[in-house]
DNA sequence: TGCCCTCATTAAACTGGTTTAATGAGAAAC
DNA sequence: GTTTCTCATTAAACCAGTTTAATGAGGGCA
């Protein structure tokens, strides 16, 4: 699979919007990932992993979640088409990742090994660019969340989800979508009614 | 006062060891910056500005706090010596701040228009390293603590609060402890009895 | 010494959410 | 058509944390 196929579409359209970069750098970063396929179920890490990829969606839905020692689950976020997927602060910190990510549809992504793309942050400032503005799009994606944990109760939050995920609820079910908000499946339901 | 006055000694540290700046750059960058004190109890930011400054942390202690509209108070997070502390996410989303920043000790910073330091992200690629790395560092913080409250009850964030901030919980008054963890007072009493 | 003032503790009623468990309802398997 | 999944709803008991309010305990200050 080249980086001429339509796979790769989508993720040249991103990273040019993102940080337009010279068309060599963009050819050099693209023949780093190749396809790969998650059946819905599959995981694309787990908690405790230490190697890590860069996946860019080109279609499904992944998630994003934490499990306690008990069993319990708790959804953190989801991707879909044309975003990238990583344990990056796990990556960063050089932990193990904290959280799994899992495949709740069906999901094609191109894939990467993370530490040859931030290898190439010293090679070229575009890449560096593309570095800051994905922290920078994590933080302040965390950073609405946990005001939205702080200020708003269970309602309003799911509100909220309807709102800033438009079209997400129907590919989900009440299961995943609760343990998002941060309540049960119950609560959930009691919430629906109103 | 001048760059070369001992109120830069730090920032100039954590600069060198952030991103090892060439001696001009960080020259260059110094000069944007003058003092400002804060008397406890002074804003640095509040909610609904729309116009942001970068500071540094030579003494002092700093909240980054919600308000409700009915007047309640979650703190998110504290900030002391030798750290930076701006609006990040609201500089960033050209949005109104969501929280206020204040002084909780008399605080002495050196300031900045964060608008200059962002333009020198262009100029040299240090600046830009800098940017990546301190908004990897917020997202960082940002993801630990949302584990946390979606992990953790209220005793054992209190725990954690107290190994990762040492030494903070006896320059807070219970109540700014409390908001910090998204407790009551009375709450975090009960946990301290235990 | 006595008077504020602010902050911490404790108790009691209350509430937003959980837990457990039973019931319903649709879709796939055969 | 019946069985058997999985997922959503509803009810009732329960619990972690809130709210309100009263009490205590220290510090600054005249």
């Amino acid at each position: 699979m080249k980086p001429a196929s339509p796979a790769f579409l989508s993720i040249r359209q991103v990273l040019k919007c993102l940080v337009a970069p010279p068309d060599d750098e963009l050819e050099n970063l693209l023949k780093l990932f190749k396809t790969r396929t998650l059946e819905a179920g599959e995981y694309f890490v787990r908690s405790g992993d230490r190697s890590f990829e860069l996946g860019f969606m080109n279609s499904g839905l992944l998630r994003f979640f934490y499990q306690t020692d008990d069993g319990k689950e708790f959804n953190k976020s989801f991707i879909t088409e044309n975003q990238f997927a990583a344990a990056y602060s796990a990556f960063l910190t050089r932990l193990p990742a904290r959280f799994s990510i899992q495949a709740i549809e069906k999901s094609h992504l191109l894939i990467c090994d993370l530490a040859l793309v931030v290898n190439l942050f010293d090679q070229h400032r575009c890449w560096e660019k593309l570095g800051r503005l994905l922290a920078e799009q994590l933080y302040i994606k965390k950073e609405t969340r946990e005001a939205e944990f702080l200020l708003d109760d269970a309602e309003t939050r799911y509100l909220n989800f309807q709102t800033n995920y438009p079209g997400l609820e129907d590919r989900l079910t009440q299961y995943h979508v609760a343990s998002y908000l941060g309540i049960t499946p119950v609560m959930l339901s009691r919430i629906r009614r109103r």
